[in-house]
DNA sequence: ACTTGACTTAGAGCTTACTATAAGTGATAT
DNA sequence: ATATCACTTATAGTAAGCTCTAAGTCAAGT
């Protein structure tokens, strides 16, 4: 599968793959004879995985420590599940900040519909 | 309110409350006889209204343009509410987000769980 | 033969959001 | 008086995460 194709597929572009690549959080990408990127499986399954946890925010350095961890072996199971629960911990932290927030703008846009049906005087504060 | 204990009670540092200012997020605060700020009431709901929107991951641009769109007076009221929207709904998707991938870590975390239960073998996988 | 198009590399540049530095002012404590 | 401390400004630097540019290779179509 060539760079474009999995591009497309997971929606990140070919610059950021071979952005990736070269920090070392995707390795082992399988090459054609003229030296082109030809993803196998596994490589698709890390670009997933990758993609998934950036949606999320967890920074890159993170999962860069967390697949140097696995290359590592399974002396280092321990230590991943540690940083996986930490991550974790950290998505917890950033949920309940979006729903004080999203709470938070659902009263303001209240608010502006009542102004809109004439219930109420726009209000100075924001 | 000096902009030190501002900070402090926000957990915003000075630097950062002084480039907010800087770039128009925060107006009209007001100073003493030399020319320090000292922070009203309004200034402060202002901050912390910019400190729960940052928490979520808001972007200062769109603040500012809120902000503006304040300034400007009632005839912005409908665009102030769409505006909002538009937030409400980039949460709402980051919220999704996030959601699939605490699944996913827990999922791992289980895994990892089983590992050490010596239910399972270490997974190759990430 | 030649152009088109997708790929390759190395490295520079960009965006967002701070964060730090340098130089200076003014009030208060010793 | 002089040192300390919190403030002030303008401007430079940093960190994270891409994103773009330049120069080049290779295979396939006209």
């Amino acid at each position: 599968m060539t760079i474009a194709k999995v591009g497309k597929k997971y929606g990140i572009t070919p610059d950021t793959l071979r952005y990736y690549e070269r920090i070392g959080l995707i390795l082992d990408v399988p090459r054609n004879k003229n030296g082109i990127r030809d993803y196998d499986e596994k490589s698709c399954k890390r670009i997933e995985f990758i993609k998934c946890m950036r949606n999320a925010g967890v920074e890159i350095e993170t999962l860069s420590k967390y697949i140097s961890l696995i290359e590592e072996g399974k002396d280092t199971v321990m230590e991943r599940k540690k940083l996986l629960e930490e991550q974790r911990d950290k998505l917890l932290r950033k949920q309940k900040n979006i729903n004080e927030t999203l709470d938070r703008l659902n009263y303001k846009i209240k608010l502006y519909d009542d102004i809109s049906l004439g219930k109420r005087k726009d209000f100075s504060e924001e």
